[in-house]
DNA sequence: CGTGAGCGG
């Protein structure tokens, strides 16, 4: 098991995807790679990703079928990273064993990009420069800054002189 | 998501 030997000649061998869940929010699929390069040489390897950048919790890994096999019977229900795994046979896409990776979709075709239809484009938040903001008066767009002419100076002024209506 | 059933590109 020599690095040159099967270089790109893996993908003749029989392979079998495998389903990895359970997985520790802390782990990253560098750490479950590692765990499974223990039974083998993983010819595929994903694991989604959440927005904040964990892994979902669940991953797919793709070895050989008798590596694959052992990696269920000895992974499944083994704790990583204070979390049980669960090593099972993929099962969710019919493209299961011995498939090329990506970049064959077999015409499913499929959306390069996902636009949320809430937002638009820059992950459902909108921004919005609404002009709401003017704390010193200037004008901002949404208010003038009218100056009360009738209130401010010229209140005292006509108050002391004469005004009936005030108490 | 101070979160946790499930099966992707």
């Amino acid at each position: 098991m020599v690095a040159g030997a099967n270089t790109l000649a893996a993908r003749a061998y029989a392979t079998k995807k495998l389903f990895v869940g359970n997985i520790a929010w802390g782990t990253t699929d560098q750490e479950v790679t590692e765990f499974f390069s223990q039974y083998g040489e993983l010819k595929d390897v994903y694991f989604p990703k959440d927005p904040m950048g964990r892994t979902k919790g669940y991953g797919f890994i793709e070895l050989e079928d008798v590596e694959a096999d052992k990696a269920i019977e000895e992974a499944n229900g083994r704790e990583f990273n204070g979390r049980e795994l669960r090593v099972d046979a993929a099962t969710g896409r019919p493209e299961g064993q011995g498939r090329p990776p990506r970049g064959d979709f077999q015409g499913e075709f499929r959306p390069r990009r996902e636009f949320n239809r809430d937002g638009g484009r820059d992950g459902g938040r909108q921004f919005r420069p609404r002009r709401e903001f003017n704390r010193d008066g200037q004008n901002g767009g949404d208010r003038p800054y009218r100056p009360r002419r009738d209130d401010g100076g010229d209140r005292s002024f006509r108050r002391r002189d004469d005004n009936e209506g005030r108490e």
